[in-house]
DNA sequence: AATGCGGGGGT
DNA sequence: ACCCCAGCATT
């Protein structure tokens, strides 16, 4: 037997034994496979399971999806981070819906076009829900190749991209590709992990190449260029008298496109009261200059994303003055009730929940 | 080929 | 502090 049938045969096995029972598996309904696959990009199983019940439950099929308003389905993907799937899904959902009809393209090649669905994603449905023979690679399939071959090209490096995929055809069980690609999956997740993992229950350690030449520290190899940025934000809080607040959403191409948030002032250090003073929306709203802001937060924030850390500040601006007089049109007006209908970063919504703004 | 995009959890 | 996660789109 070869090495490669040996590594399938054994990790089918195993995955038979101890797979978690999760909703979307035992399932060949596309839709629900690609709405799993979605939402599990870049997302561990633990984080994304109340999503994926949420998300069928509020829409039962594609047609449900796509006839929602995108800004409900923001909400719903409220903290699950990288909101373009999110409005990627509903984009899609409208054409799958409406173009088709609501019947999913059939092959790797037909899902690689849909928007949102990358050669993984396409190789994920293809093989769960039609039975093509496809290999999926995602971070735990990576892992467990490189292990097992003691391949120490970068992973993601064009060069690994080229060796590993080979690799993961060489290796795929064309009889039964989603047994074999979930199985694979399954295997570097729960026993293949990346730190301290479970050699001594793996049936595969006298072949496998970083077992036996003790390297499974160091592999898989990865390249790193991360370098993160440091940004300074002032959240300013217009409140009238009535405890109306003005929030408006981002757009344009930074984080968290489309979802909404106070009137911000971004600076390239942390702000004092006075440079607060230069958010528009002093001059538009024709605020005596003697109003004062008062930081609402003892301590600045620091949000930590992948690729910066933001150091936010609160500030409040009361002013007696009658929003809807002003031709605010970027802005919407809300009060602490109706701004939880908003999709609102994790930022923003810890925010709320730590200072409750109505009296 | 390189970069930007979230947030939570593990070590 | 650093790494990882059922990756993808854009440039």
């Amino acid at each position: 037997m070869s090495l490669s049938q040996l590594l399938s045969d054994e990790i089918k096995i195993w995955y038979k034994n101890n797979k978690r029972d999760l909703p979307w598996r035992n399932t060949k309904n596309p839709y629900k496979i690609w709405l799993s696959e979605i939402i599990l990009q870049q997302t561990q199983v633990k984080q994304g399971l109340p999503y994926y019940n949420k998300f069928l439950k509020a829409y039962a099929d594609v047609h449900k999806l796509a006839n929602a308003e995108e800004d409900e389905i923001l909400k719903m993907w409220q903290g699950l981070g990288y909101y373009s799937r999110a409005r990627n899904l509903h984009f899609t959902a409208k054409y799958i819906s409406k173009e088709c009809k609501g019947k999913f393209p059939k092959t790797y090649k037909e899902l690689l076009k849909l928007k949102g669905v990358g050669e993984y994603t396409a190789a994920a449905i293809a093989s769960f829900a039609y039975d093509e023979p496809v290999a999926v690679l995602d971070g735990n399939v990576y892992r467990v190749l490189s292990r097992y071959f003691g391949i120490d090209t970068p992973v993601n490096s064009t060069e690994g991209a080229k060796i590993f995929k080979s690799k993961a055809y060489e290796i795929l069980d064309e009889n039964k590709p989603a047994l074999h690609n979930q199985a694979m999956m399954e295997y570097g997740a729960l026993l293949c992990k990346p730190k301290s993992p479970d050699c001594m229950f793996c049936s595969l350690n006298p072949s496998c190449v970083a077992f036996q030449q003790n390297k499974t520290k160091s592999l898989p190899v990865k390249l790193k260029k991360l370098k993160r940025k440091k940004r300074f934000f002032n959240y300013i809080i217009f409140q009238s008298s009535d405890k109306e607040m003005l929030i408006k959403q981002r757009l344009g191409k930074d984080i968290w496109q489309k979802l909404y948030e106070f009137p911000l002032l971004e600076t390239q250090k942390p702000a004092n009261p006075r440079t607060v003073f230069d958010h528009e929306l002093f001059k538009k709203l024709n605020l005596p200059t003697q109003i004062k802001p008062t930081k609402i937060n003892s301590k600045t924030n620091k949000h930590v994303l992948t690729h910066q850390d933001i150091y936010a500040d609160f500030w409040l601006i009361e002013c007696s003055i009658d929003f809807k007089k002003f031709n605010l049109k970027d802005y919407e007006v809300v009060n602490y009730k109706s701004i939880r209908k908003f999709a609102v970063s994790i930022l923003i919504d810890k925010f709320l929940n730590n200072h409750i703004l109505e009296d």
